[in-house]
Formats: structure tokens, sequence, C-alpha cells
RNA sequence: GCAGUUGUGGCGGAAUUGGCAUACGCGCUAGACUAAGGAUCUAGUCCGGGAUAACUGGGUGCGGGUUCAAGUCCCGCCAACUGCACCA
């Protein structure tokens, strides 16, 4: 009888022979796959079992290639600026380098406990200078090629936080990272002109072999709309208002016209009658937040007192003021057509302002309409030389005809905004700019990167706009770059997301002090082949990071414009009832004491068995102790059968060859929740087996090599005890044979109406005359006097017979 | 409000093209082994009726439909989750 399984002698052992010879070789002649994971920020938390799900899919995944005949890079690093460390400094005067450092330490250990093929020499932070260097490198080159800029504006603020945000990092008027309520706070920014990338990070969508849902998010996020700007003339005065409209058919509908209370004419195109109730109501709306401005259900609004004339008729049309045109879309004032807008139906309601059909479905005019028809189909009425138009052709046509008359232009628009590029905080990467009263602006020479970040005597963030950075004189003051007077450094650093929008091309390249990355390596080994991580980043990191690769493909860095091909979005591991993990609600499980008690593979193979990958699951601890039993028992049945030294039976064979296909099978289409239950029945199976006589060696050695890497240690120890030399890492994904994995002998149901009433063995082959004949004896008494209407036989499936 | 995802036993979840619903696992019940069992093994476990059986009725969120046959396809709802949310 076979010793059991001692999982912590046998992880420790194989952990020991992998650090000096790991199984991951490249010999030079193999294909390339990068498998890459979202390289985690290193919090003081550590990790959860939520986290090792994503890493172990990875590691699954990796090791899988590898079998495969690849070379697979499969990298780890830490995303070490930002907010939490920071903050800890604050509280405990520890430098946030050496609070780092420290989690740094214990989220390795705890990633090394999972066992994955992590290459550790290809290992990256983005708070070491040498790395940072590129991150600043970058930027100078942006700055170069026009795409960093700085700008004052009003700009998204967290008053916890005390920092500028990006757009991408408010979520419904609150701080993506804390949760408070985002203000408005002008300020000097640097920016980065993301937006004159939307057309590419829109079209090259197509390219990826992303989730629909992903792609979805990014496609509304840049939010691309075409249509046309219209010049209205403001009434008695040489001033005109450009509207942007994406129904420019629509325009002898337009009856009045809106602009945000924030358009710089808004003021000014009061009376001495209105005048009050205009400023009042500019007023109001500029101590709004946005939240509240996004709640305000009613649409409010006041009559400026003007009017503008529309120019495809000369009508006299109404101007007033709204919150609900926002400033910084399009031109920030509209044309409204209240018969085909359902905002603005409700606002011509509200205020009495007439309504005018112009597109009418089936060629009919509304008496009293109650709601706008806001579809583009149908024929113009009320158009002028328009009427008998189809509006969805007049729809296309029309930005060219305006543009033709004068008095607009065709345009695109789009919802992305340039990139909010500067944070007031310490622990990030110092923008590498110089102002110099003369110069302005100037960039840090490139070759006198990195620019360190300074040490400082108080980390808190001043609240005012400026980082802490500015407090500290001697790092501050400098020379030009340029001319050489003496001039100030930039204070603000980088957002956490400057390091992580290009990290994935470090990792193959890490040490090279000269370049970035060398083209030839970058050639080799890149682009990433298959991303596992959370959706969390739709908008954020993986907007970012296409944008990166572009500029950087556009400067040659790299040969290729898209970094990720394929992505995939594991599911949350959540607390019971679906509650997510987090130290606050006291439900995060540690992989630890898992690790511990059941060992690592177990933990591995129960992180896939929870669920599909694809989905969040609840976490439940007692679940472990199946697979925990599932790899003992396989671990007795191997021994067993080895020991035995049994002969290949036709039934052993047969086994072998479905359990090949099915395994395989399932993880080419990433069930990896049906891979272990696959593994589990086919051991059952084999234990069956094992009671007749034995399972032959070459089944039970497909079966080690196709669980290695999902329990890479007993693997090894397994296939070491069936007296292998070399690793299991080194065989190869065994193969299956269609012929050898054929039933002859089947049981199919028997059903009469659709209900199964017998069960029968066929041959596979067997004429449907023959099986039907048989079908019938056999159901002959159920059957009765019934009149068979129907007999139907699906080959090696089901018979069903129909009886009245 | 719009879009997407999901809904199957006490629980996590299976179910290529429509073809025996509930595989696999957890939990539970009974038994074996044992000084002991939170170890291991064996048997059972969708719900109801039937004495345990044979047998029988129902059953995949709800209501219809197509089909010899529906968890799967079509139409209409409901609920939960996620994303977007006055983008003109």
């Amino acid at each position: 009888m076979a010793v059991s399984y001692n999982h912590k002698e046998v992880e420790e052992k194989w952990r020991s022979i992998w650090e000096k010879d790991p199984v991951n070789k490249d010999d030079g002649k193999k294909p390339k796959y990068y498998c890459l994971d979202m390289f985690p920020y290193p919090s003081g938390n550590g990790l959860h079992v939520g986290h090792w799900r994503g890493y172990v899919i990875s590691d699954v995944w990796s090791r899988y290639k590898m079998l495969n005949g690849y070379h697979v890079i499969h990298p780890m690093g830490w995303d070490a600026f930002g907010l939490p460390a920071e903050n800890y400094a604050i509280k405990n005067g520890v430098h946030p380098a050496i609070s780092t450092a420290a989690n740094i330490s214990n989220i390795k250990r705890q990633i090394q406990d999972i066992g994955a093929i992590y290459d550790w020499d290809m290992e990256v932070n983005t708070t070491d200078p040498e790395f940072y260097k590129w991150t600043q490198w970058i930027f100078v080159k942006m700055f170069k090629a026009g795409l960093a800029y700085e700008k004052e504006m009003p700009i998204n603020w967290c008053p916890s936080c005390k920092t500028g945000l990006a757009n991408e990092e408010v979520v419904n008027g609150h701080c993506e990272r804390c949760g408070a309520e985002v203000t408005k706070k002008n300020l000097k920014q640097w920016m980065l002109r993301i937006t004159k990338y939307a057309d590419r990070l829109l079209d090259d969508l197509d390219k990826l072999d992303w989730p629909e849902k992903v792609k979805k998010m990014q496609t509304d996020w840049i939010g691309r709309s075409y249509g046309a700007e219209v010049d209205f003339k403001v009434d008695g005065r040489d001033e005109s208002i450009t509207v942007y409209t994406t129904r420019p058919d629509t325009l002898y509908g337009a009856t009045f016209m809106v602009l945000a209370p924030e358009h710089p004419l808004a003021a000014g195109l009061s009376t001495p009658e209105t005048k009050e109730a205009v400023d009042k109501y500019i007023y109001d709306a500029s101590v709004k937040s946005n939240v509240d401005r996004l709640q305000g259900k009613e649409k409010t609004g006041v009559f400026t007192g003007s009017y503008a004339i529309n120019p495809i008729n000369n009508e006299k049309i109404p101007i007033w003021l709204s919150d609900y045109v926002l400033a910084d879309y399009g031109t920030g004032a509209i044309m409204c057509v209240p018969a085909h807008d359902d905002r603005d139906f409700e606002f011509a309601k509200k205020f009495n302002i007439p309504i005018i059909q112009v597109i009418a479905k089936d060629g009919v005019e509304i008496v009293d309409m109650e709601e706008a028809y806001t579809e583009a189909s149908g024929t113009m009425i009320n158009s002028g030389e328009w009427n008998g138009m189809e509006s969805a052709v007049l729809k296309k046509e029309a930005p060219l005809m305006i543009e033709k008359r004068g008095f607009g232009k065709k345009t695109v628009n789009y919802k992305l905004r340039d990139w909010v590029f500067s944070r007031q905080r310490y622990w990030g990467e110092p923008i590498p700019i110089v102002h110099c009263p003369d110069c302005g602006a100037v960039p840090v020479p490139e070759e006198e990167l990195p620019l360190l970040l300074p040490e400082v005597e108080s980390y808190e963030p001043t609240g005012t706009g400026e980082s802490p950075l500015a407090a500290i004189d001697s790092w501050m003051n400098t020379t030009c770059p340029c001319c050489g007077k003496p001039a100030r450094r930039e204070a603000n650093t980088m957002p956490q997301w400057a390091g992580s929008s290009w990290y994935f091309l470090r990792y193959v390249d890490n040490k090279n002090t000269e370049e970035l990355v060398s083209r030839e390596k970058a050639d080799k080994l890149l682009p990433v082949d298959m991303y596992i991580g959370g959706v969390e980043h739709a908008v954020l990191h993986l907007l970012y990071s296409r944008f990166y690769t572009k500029f950087l493909y556009d400067i040659g860095v790299v040969g290729f414009d898209e970094p990720f091909m394929k992505l995939f979005n594991q599911g949350m591991i959540t607390g019971k009832n679906g509650i997510k993990m987090s130290k606050s609600k006291g439900n995060v499980i540690s992989p630890d004491e898992l690790v511990e008690n059941y060992g690592c593979d177990s933990l591995r193979i129960y992180e896939l068995f929870v669920g599909p990958p694809e989905l969040d699951s609840e976490w439940d601890d007692r679940g472990i102790d199946g697979v925990y039993r599932f790899l003992n028992r396989f671990w007795k049945m191997v021994l067993d059968s080895s020991e035995k030294n049994a002969p290949e039976t036709a039934e052993s064979v047969k086994l072998r060859h479905k359990m090949i296909a099915d395994i395989t099978q399932r993880l080419e289409s990433f069930s990896l929740n049906t891979v272990v239950s696959g593994f589990m029945e086919y051991n059952n199976s084999m234990i069956e087996l094992g009671k007749k006589g034995g399972v032959d060696k070459a089944t039970l050695e497909a079966a080690i090599i196709m669980l290695s890497p999902l329990a890479p240690h007993i693997a090894e120890e397994l296939w070491q005890k069936l007296g292998h030399e070399g690793s299991v890492f080194d065989e190869k994904w065994p193969e299956y044979d269609e012929e050898a994995m054929k039933d002859n002998e089947k049981e199919i149901a028997l059903q009469i109406n659709g209900k199964t009433r017998a069960v029968m063995n066929i041959n596979v082959d067997a004429p449907k005359d023959e099986v039907l004949t048989q079908a019938k004896a056999l159901l002959k008494e159920r059957i009765g006097d019934g009149r068979i209407v129907k007999e139907i036989y699906v080959p090696g499936k089901i018979v069903n017979i129909v009886v009245k």
C-alpha cells in the first residue's frame, strides 16, 4: 500500500529543485508566448485568495503553453508608487520607500507560495530610479512631440486625497480610489493629448481578442459621434454662437438654443431686464457640485433675453441657459429641437417654447405631441427645400450641405478628454520639467534622467494644489537646461498610471541602461499574447497602456501598436453573500493558512474549482477538502497502479484517449473549473480500473503530465516516482487518437413522447431499423395499443417513439 | 432610463450542434474500520406520492411559443449584479 501524500515535504522538495534549475528554459528555438499578470500594488495587507486566483489562472495557462512547446515569458513586478504608502508615511513617518520595500518582500513571499514559473530575473519595480528613468523619458518624448502640455483649467479635485484626478478616475462624481465626492479646482496642470489618439484607440479595438464588455466600455468612453457644427448669429449683435449637433437634419425644427452656464458668452447675453436672473443662475450652477448637478431630475433654466437667428430659415429663436448642457462637450452650446429630442422636449414643455415637427413617421404630422420622436427615420416636413427627403439620408448629407452653404461644418466629436497628468502628491515620479522665466517649460535633458525624487521632511499634501516637493527649495531651485539662468523645477508628480502604462515592455529587457527596451528584444519577445487581470481597469490602465504603446510605436521604440493581443478578465472572489473582501469588512481570507494546511497544489486547484474563471465566486473554505481528497486519491491510485505494473488493456487505452481529448478541449476553451471536475471524474474511473487490475503506465503518465499545470509539485513527485529522471515539464502535452477513443457499444435512452422510459445498449453502427425494432420490443408493454405516429432514431443518441 | 452579464438541488456548480437535467465537489444520512475520529473506505442523497421496492407525478426565475424532443431556440416579463447615465 502506498504511503500517503505529504504536501509539505513534496512542495518544499520541488520548490528548492526548481529554484536551482527552473523548468521554463529558453533554448532559443521555441516560439515565444508572453503571458502577463496585471502586476500588484504591494499593499501592506498582503494577498487574499482573490488575488491568488488570477495568478493561478495565468500560471496554469503558462505551464500549459510551455508543455505545448512554447518559451513562455511570465514575469512579475511591482506597481509601487501610489497613495497608500504615502498615507502610511504621513501617519507613521516611515519613508514610503521603506514601507514599500517591506511590503514587496512580504507579498513576494506570498506570490512564491503559488509555485508559479515567474522569472524573477525579469522583475521590475516602478519606484526604482532605473525604472522610472524611462517613465520620465517617455514624458520628455511626449513633451517634445507636443503631446504633453500645460493648461490652467478647472479640473477634478479630490479633497480627501488632496490631488487632481483624471476623468477616468472619477466614478459617478466620486474619487475612484477613496470614494470622496470630487470637486472642481482651478489648477495649472500637465495634460497628455490622448485625444489625438482617439480614432486609433477606437478603431484598433477591432484587432484585439478582448472581452466584448471591455471593448464596449472603451468605445463608450472614447464616445465618437459624427455631426456638424452650426453657426447661429446673435440677433442685433456682431457675435455668433456655434453649436454641435448630431442631427443637423432637424435644423428647421430648432426653436430655441441653450448654452451651458459656463459658456463664455453666457453672462453677456443678458439684457437689463434679465441680468439679475441670469447672473444668479450662472452663480448657482458654479457652486453646484457635479453630483448635485447630475442628480437634478427636473430641468432648470433661464432665458437670457437675447435671440439667435437660425441660419437655415432666418427665424428668431430665444437663447436660454441651462445646466443640462455640458460646458466641456461639443461647443458648450446646443440648438434645441424639442420635437425630436427628449431633453429638449421636456425643456420646451416646461417653459412653453414652440415645438415644430420636422420628421414625420409614415408622412403623418402629429397634432399634439406627447413625447419626442427621436428616431432618424421618416420623411422631412416643415423643412423648406428638404421637405420630402428621407431623414436618414438627410442626416448623413446635411453636414456637408451646411458646410457648402457657409454656416457650419462637418465635425467629429469625442467624449474622451485629454489626460490630466499632474498629481499634487509626493510618492510618484517627478515630472521632468524645469520652468524658466525666459524659456518657459523646458524638459530635463534625457541624459540627466532619472530626475530623482528627493527626500522631504513632510509628506503631507499641502492641499493648495502644490505637491510637497514645492517646499524643498534646494531641490526646486535649479538652472534652466536651455539658457542656464536660475529656474524652478516642476513640483508635481505623475499619476500612478504612468509606470503601469508601459511596465510590460520593460520586463524583457529590465537591465538595459541605454534604452527603455532594445528593439531587438522587443521584436523578439513582445507584445503580450495573453493578459490576465480584473475588469476594474477597463478604461484606466488598459486605455492608458494602449495610448503609450501607440506613442512608442510612433517614435519607433517598438514595432507594434497594441500591447495586449488577448485579454482575460477573471471574476472576483468575494466573501459570503457576494461581499467584496476588504479589511474594513473583516472578511478577508488569506491564502497563507490554507497553503500551510492543504498545500499549494490543493489551493491552486481549488481556486480553479470554485467556479467559471470569468465569473465572480463566493469563497467557501470548506470546499478545499474536496480537492485535497482528490489529490490524495490520485496519489494513491498512481502509486498502487505503478506497483502493480499493470499492462495496457482495451479499456485503459480508451480511457486514456478520452481523458486526453476531454481535458485538452476544456483547457483550450479556458473552462478551468471543468478541467478540475474532469480530472476528478477520470480519477474515479482510474480508481475503478485499479480495482480490476491497475492502470497502465502510459495512461498514468498522460494524467500526470496533464495535471502538472494545475498541481506542479505533486505532478513532479509522481513523475519521479514512476522512474523518470527529468522534470515532467520537459515533456510534451499528450496527444489523442479519435479512433482509439471510439465506443462501439453505447447506452441510449428510449423515449415515448419525449419521456425516457428505458435505456438500451446498442452497437453504434447498428442500422436504424434494427435499433428501432429492438427499442419497440423493449417498450412493447408501454406502447400497448397506442398508434405509433412517428419513430425517431438519432444515431448513437436517442430513440423517441411518438404514440397517440 | 440604456447596454451587458447572470438566474439550475441544502450549497459551489455540470450539461459540443436542441437529445437520459442535476456530472464533479461540498454538506448531510447510514454503515465499515477504530481505543477514538474533524482520517479513510462503502452505500445513499432534486422534490412529492408509494411501505424500503417496483412504479409514478412534478421539476432548470415567471408566462407563452416552436419542436418528436427545450436548461439550451423564439416572443413577453421578473429579479440580481456590472457598466454608462442629460455627451445634443
